[in-house]
DNA sequence: GTCTATAGCCAGATAGAC
DNA sequence: GTCTATCTGGCTATAGAC
């Protein structure tokens, strides 16, 4: 760990508030409805010093992003830790967690059209890195859980990790939750039973 | 049918060719990110005029989720006048209608979080009559399905609703579609399938 | 690096002539 | 009802003092 000075420490932890900040403010309402004034407020320092630390709104919400693809790469390394598991066994895992972010409003969710949004993402190179790689290791997965025929063969893995990512921001476990009539516990169960077993279930 | 004057019908023609743009930009775009002077120009008309129309941003789109209820309406009409279909074949024909429906770009799609856009709906009570009728009807095949045992026993109809409904805004085609890999007709069959029957797939 | 204050811009909505 | 021109407010981003 390369600690850097004691003023770089304290400014990344001002960062990682500005981070966190950011990411349950676009949990909760998206890019475009999310203000930077809003994030400066609730970190607690001045719009113009948010300025110094990123360039931009949109490299607000890059960090954001980036971190959740860290953290996501960390719950892939510890399932692939496991040796008791199946290959669909750690996808379920995964997808789990996601569901539980999610429920949780931590889970930043970025408008697939946004064009000045996609630009910096599109450009910004650890972020294209890490979507490869929470990528390429959840596509070993599919394949493997493919190969064992705990997956469906007949769908293509791009497939597959599409729609994984999509659960990942589905907005049906937030319509329950609002319903106030489930448990968290009981809408992961539900959403995720859905998601590999389909609305049909298993034949009894 | 109550035409009234010709003048009338004129402005009715207009009107509907105003939410077809509505409806299509909303598809591309989003609401957020579609103006009104995008609608206008789209439309061919002063951006004054449309407000003569109607009175918001808001009043556009609810317009035009007003108008795709209305057909959602009359697709489920069409199932139920079929006398030789199960509940489950009624709600996935209506299901693979939604998303050829999507896949064409004709499928306006709201943020759920948007809350000026969530006002005006709330209170627009034709939006809100269609969206319970909608309900109701998609409802008692998804019980009628799961007397079957068509469709999962141990899954609320209320989670299968909302799981429809979402699967109508899937991130998935589109996103499928931008490879520029697969025919549509190929995507409606995988998201179709996996809505139903889970990555895991029927067992063989 | 932090602040206050403000520039610059863009989009929703309106005024008023025709 | 349609137009041109304009108002208004809110938002991103920056200037400049400390």
């Amino acid at each position: 760990m390369a600690k850097g000075g004691f003023r770089q420490q304290v400014l990344r932890v001002r960062e990682d508030a500005i981070v966190s900040s950011v990411n349950r403010l676009l949990a909760e309402k998206g890019f475009d409805l999310m203000t930077v004034d809003e994030v400066a407020n609730d970190v607690g320092i001045a719009k113009a010093s948010l300025y110094k630390h990123f360039a931009s709104k949109e490299a607000l919400a890059a960090a954001a992003m980036v971190r959740v693809l860290q953290r996501t790469l960390d719950v892939i390394q510890k399932q692939a830790d496991r040796s008791d598991a199946s290959a669909l066994d750690r996808l379920q895992a995964i997808t789990r967690w996601a569901l539980q972010v999610q429920l949780s409003g931590e889970m930043p969710i970025l408008p697939a059209q946004n064009s000045s949004l996609r630009a910096e993402l599109i450009g910004h190179r650890i972020y294209l890195d890490l979507l490869m790689e929470v990528s390429d290791r959840l596509g070993e997965w599919i394949v493997l859980a493919q190969a064992d025929g705990q997956l469906d063969r007949s769908i293509p893995p791009q497939v597959v990790l599409f729609t994984l990512f999509a659960r990942a921001c589905d907005p049906v476990p937030g319509a329950l939750k609002a319903t106030g009539q489930h448990s968290d516990e009981q809408i992961v169960d539900w959403v995720l039973g859905t998601c590999f077993h389909g609305l049909a279930g298993r034949p009894s």
